[in-house]
DNA sequence: TTTTTAAGATGATTTATATCATATATTGAA
DNA sequence: TTCAATATATGATATAAATCATCTTAAAAA
């Protein structure tokens, strides 16, 4: 249930429950309503990675605008910063886009990993 | 001036001088009032990072806080997040750390790099 | 010395984000 | 079939970030 998750993590109910509605929408969640209702995952959830997250909650631009916010420049143009951030950035995108929830779970299962829920 | 950094990069000029007050206070601008005035980077200012600046404008935080935001999560109670990203932010905060200003100047002044200024 | 130019300081306003509140829809259980 | 529990939907409010406005201070130039 939303409460189980939003208490444990200090973020309130109602927002975590308003952050969840798009990524079931999106078919990233599933969620039942009534008594013993809640939210879960599903064998085809679990196989979405952080980057769908990401891209519904916030969106694409995040990993692909300039990191100096300047809207001239680009893999040609690159500003100064670029040369020196552009390979880490990709590098987490990467991981991102490859690390399934499915994946993460697990290595919180196998205790590599934690969270207070 | 303020104005000529700022209309280029699509910041307004009253936003700007004020995100550039706390940094000539800190000592990593220099500035002079008066007609001919505006703002500068001496020798001493060059030798300061990008780093300098963030912890200035924003705050240290943002490179050794959770990246889930989970306040109880460390190096030895990583989040699921934390083994697969911290390297990279290793790797961009060492970068940041490293580069001067002055150097990534010379980026600009080589052709290496660009600014809309 | 006066005027003009630009930064410095401070507070108000706007905009975006986070949070709260309330009403509706769905489902399991009595 | 009714009730209670929980997600869904929508809008209002609070907080933070960005932007705007105004005034003060310093310095160059006339
Ligand atoms: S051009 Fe600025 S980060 Fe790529
Ligand atoms: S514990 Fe979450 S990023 Fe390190």
């Amino acid at each position: 249930m939303a409460k189980d998750i939003s208490e444990p993590i200090n973020v309130p109910q109602a927002y975590l429950a308003k952050l969840l509605q798009p990524l079931v929408k999106e078919n990233i969640v599933s969620s039942v309503r009534g008594p013993k209702g809640g939210f879960y995952m599903d064998d085809e959830n679990l196989e979405k990675t952080v980057i769908d997250i990401i891209f519904v909650i916030d969106s694409e631009e995040k990993f692909s605008s300039c990191m100096l916010s300047l809207d001239k420049c680009n893999e040609e143009n690159p500003c100064p910063l670029h040369n020196i951030l552009v390979a880490s950035r990709n590098d987490i995108f990467q991981q991102l886009k490859e690390k399934t929830i499915r994946e993460l779970a697990h290595e919180v299962a196998l205790g590599n990993a934690f969270l207070p829920l």
